[in-house]
DNA sequence: CTGTTAGCGCGTTCAA
DNA sequence: TTGAACGCGCTAACAG
């Protein structure tokens, strides 16, 4: 059964209609015991709940739907303290594959990952680096194209809103202080505001609520994600500073509300379940033995221009 | 190693050295392959990306935390055909429980659960007859609270927005349709707009932009769930109907994001993580022969009254 | 091409 | 209380 091609034609058909009268199913945990090989995929992510990820695991769900793998997800809650640990439990499975998020594993983590003896992709990031295979985007250049929509469009005092700083996040920060400091814009002290709080609406409109509070000419901002942008622009309408005439607003990750708020809001699109459908294909062309695949995948990004930045038009 | 106590003392530490010097972890497949019982609780939910369904596996995840088992999640992508067959092949696993989302099996898919030898919860709603165990709320009923809600703040021409109608909203289309009967407020014809896309931002907007169209005399709407009714409420913004006072619009599930948008959102609340939560300790307890813990639990709703349905103050 | 056989690492049973 | 032996259902390796 498992390689037909072996098999004379008149004792396939026997076998399957076996299979058929027994209602024959394979036992997992026997094969995995025998070949010392599941049939396991490990997808390492540090949330199931946001919407990012969300995205993502949907990709990898339908990429490999009909492949006969099975996800198994591996929840970090944003820690990396302990990955090492899950990825350890995680090895004596011996999964046919592994997706992680991010390149920010430990030295040791990576360790671990290298020695599972499967492919291995890292996904959300780019490295010219990656422990096996990655695919994703470039958050510091994506940030910085955010920021420099701003400028274009004529804004000066531009703020930078940010909850749970992860380390993707801490690149598109990275990305905004390259774009305001080469444009002398700089004011950090004054112009970012984070919190370590989970993402949600309601944070965003307290970070838009504390930056005003802390720099009241502050007339634009780049939110670490859509969630956040909204929250700020919601904070906005609450107040009555129009936007974008006194205040322009760029979210990240260009969600689907992004295209449908009022005003529309100007995002930065990201690819997620492309990524996520790819990365598995990068697994299943590797574990299959097919002719070379990249290795090494720029997923890039788009910046979604729309009413929260048209300052041109609105004054 | 499974039953400390049986052993003395004296051979207990010196099995624990050797686990330590040796980084023994067990083999699954081979526990589940000698027991034939896995530690794997499945998870059988239409959807892994809806936030709805989020928030289910949040609880379902926190609560298998350290526990030893691992979910399975098996996407049924709100297609009922195929769900029993789905389910076979999963029962091949052994799994020590399963989670299960809805009430709505197939007769020959409720005999799969029943056969499957472990414990089973459905989630999501109630019944006075559950396949073993059930936890949720009574979509009909919360439906009713909504609108009764409508009507008690003066709207009369209350319409329903639906997208995706799977069959916890058609309980409560139900339910919207035992109050404006009984009300006498009811047209159908007129009055109700589905569509059977999945639900979005977007598509709150088609839909409430389709009824307009249909019935421009619509005061209210009761929608769906609440991507669909901050949709319908950009919408209104974007033609210039004021809410609450033209338009009032109530949600469904209290996302975060009802709180914070202006006007914060009425919408009822369900327990979505505390439904997951409470649903493993269900199956928990059960396997542990622990004392008898309920079998059928309503988790209840909860009205939450706020800004776009404050008629009275708004006039 | 086909049939046979030895483990994979553990749970379970039985004897000591 | 401990130790030994068997077999779960399959893969892989080998001999026919």
């Amino acid at each position: 059964m498992r390689s037909p091609e072996l098999v004379s034609p008149a004792t396939l058909s026997k076998v399957q209609k076996a299979v058929e009268a027994l209602g024959y199913v394979p036992n997992p945990a026997a094969q995995a015991l025998a070949s010392a090989r599941s049939r396991i995929l490990g997808v390492v992510i540090p949330s199931l709940t946001n919407q990012i990820f969300a995205d993502l695991v949907r990709g990898v769900m339908d990429g490999l739907e009909n492949s006969g793998y099975t996800p198994q997800f591996v929840n970090t809650r944003y820690q990396l303290t302990g990955e090492e640990e899950l990825l350890r439990i995680f090895a004596t499975q011996r999964p046919a594959g592994v997706i992680v998020s991010g390149i920010d594993q430990s030295d040791r983590a990576r360790q671990v990952l290298r020695q599972m003896g499967c492919p291995v992709v890292q996904v959300m990031e780019t490295s010219p680096d990656p422990i096996d295979m990655i695919i994703g985007c470039d958050q510091r250049d994506a940030g910085r194209a955010a920021v420099r929509h701003l400028i274009e469009q004529g804004y000066r005092r531009i703020g930078f809103l940010g909850a749970l700083m992860d380390p993707r996040a801490q690149r598109r920060l990275a990305g905004y202080r390259d774009v305001v400091s080469a444009a002398g814009l700089n004011d950090d002290a004054r112009l970012i505001m984070t919190s370590p709080q989970p993402t949600s609406y309601t944070m965003g409109g307290q970070l838009m609520s504390d930056l005003l509070a802390q720099c009241p000419d502050v007339d634009a901002v780049f939110c670490n994600n859509d969630d956040v942008a909204l929250g700020a622009l919601f904070e906005c309408q609450r107040r009555g500073i129009s936007v974008p005439a006194r205040m322009g607003i760029v979210g990240f990750n260009d969600l689907d509300v992004a295209a449908c708020s009022v005003p529309t809001l100007t995002s930065v699109r990201t690819h997620r379940y492309q990524t996520g459908l790819q990365a598995v294909q990068m697994i299943l062309t590797r574990l299959e033995n097919l002719p070379d695949h990249p290795r090494n995948v720029d997923a890039g990004y788009q910046l979604m221009p729309r009413q929260s930045t048209e300052r041109m038009i609105a004054l």
